[in-house]
DNA sequence: AGCGTCACCCGGACGC
DNA sequence: TGCGTCCGGGTGACGC
């Protein structure tokens, strides 16, 4: 489930290359395999291909958790879900059983979206906000101040903890940082959004940039899907750590499920009631 | 309208 | 070995 910080590793090592692998601004795609038809969102398979082809890589960056591409016309974004990742490797090199889409590129290099799940999607939009329009403020934005928050969390009566993965309220968070940055905060999962006092709307801010920062430190954390480098899964203070000790207050750490989500939480740092 | 819940898409991991 | 179950991001259906 890569989040900002690992979508955001990712987007930089494309942009700038790493590793012997070179950047890609600059690379010309020069066709695309497809090899599982799911993973293209938008357009039509036939379309995608002929549209794509010949097409030069601007940029990489990131919006949420899209990996964003602008091409000389039109803007590829790939959304990596669950278990998506994304590689340069040598054409030549032969690609590992996962790498559904393919996008072949100048010099004899490959861009490979690998994804065992097949929960990734591919889109190429004329207009990257008629996918990306719907997404909420970007936690690490200037803009996205504590009264930028605090406002936002008055505008609903819902569940803290659902309405931190909801990607219209906030881009980029997931399961890990949601929980990781309502521990930082001392907030229960299960508190009401218009119920934080301004101190506590203030902290939940604070919680979700030192969350993602340090995640970003990390270069994100290495679970579940195949993605190298990042080591932040060492130092979640409760996510997947049920029962072992909080690192605070030494309390055991509690899982319960909230919109179908585990969710990991220190019952003592973080009441239910309001603190 | 806003909110919560659930099913769904997948396959790896794990327990029995 | 071979089942069954769990997990999860995002979307959409549904009911309140």
């Amino acid at each position: 489930m890569p989040e900002l910080p690992e979508v955001e590793t990712i987007a930089r090592g494309l942009r700038t290359g790493e590793s012997g692998r070179p950047a890609l601004p600059g690379m010309m795609v020069e066709k695309v395999s497809i090899r599982w038809p799911g993973h293209i969102a938008e357009p039509s398979i036939p379309v995608f291909t002929r549209r794509v082809r010949g097409r030069v890589i601007r940029d990489v960056s990131r919006r949420g958790k899209f990996v964003v591409i602008p091409l000389d016309r039109e803007t590829l974004l790939i959304h990596l879900r669950m278990s998506g990742d994304l590689q340069v490797a040598p054409t030549a090199a032969a690609p590992d059983r996962y790498a559904h889409t393919v996008f072949h590129l100048s010099e004899g290099w490959d861009l490979r979206f690998s994804d065992a799940r097949k929960f990734g999607r591919v889109y190429l939009a004329q207009d990257p906000q008629s996918v990306l329009g719907t997404l909420g403020p970007e936690p690490l934005d200037p803009d996205f101040t504590p009264a930028v928050l605090s406002l936002r969390l008055r505008n609903h009566r819902r569940t803290l903890k659902p309405l931190l993965l909801d990607q219209t309220f906030i881009a980029g968070l997931g399961n890990i940082y949601a929980d990781e940055a309502l521990h930082r905060a001392c907030l229960h999962p299960l508190r009401r959004s218009d119920s934080l006092r301004r101190e506590e709307a203030e902290r939940l801010w604070q919680g979700i940039r030192e969350a993602l920062q340090t995640g970003l430190q990390h270069n994100g954390a290495s679970i579940d899907w195949v993605f190298r480098g990042g080591d932040f899964q060492n130092h979640f203070r409760v996510y997947q750590r049920t029962g072992e000790p909080c690192p605070i207050c030494g309390s055991s750490i509690a899982r319960i499920v909230l919109g179908q989500r585990g969710t990991h939480f220190c019952p003592s740092c973080q009441p239910e009631v309001e603190s």
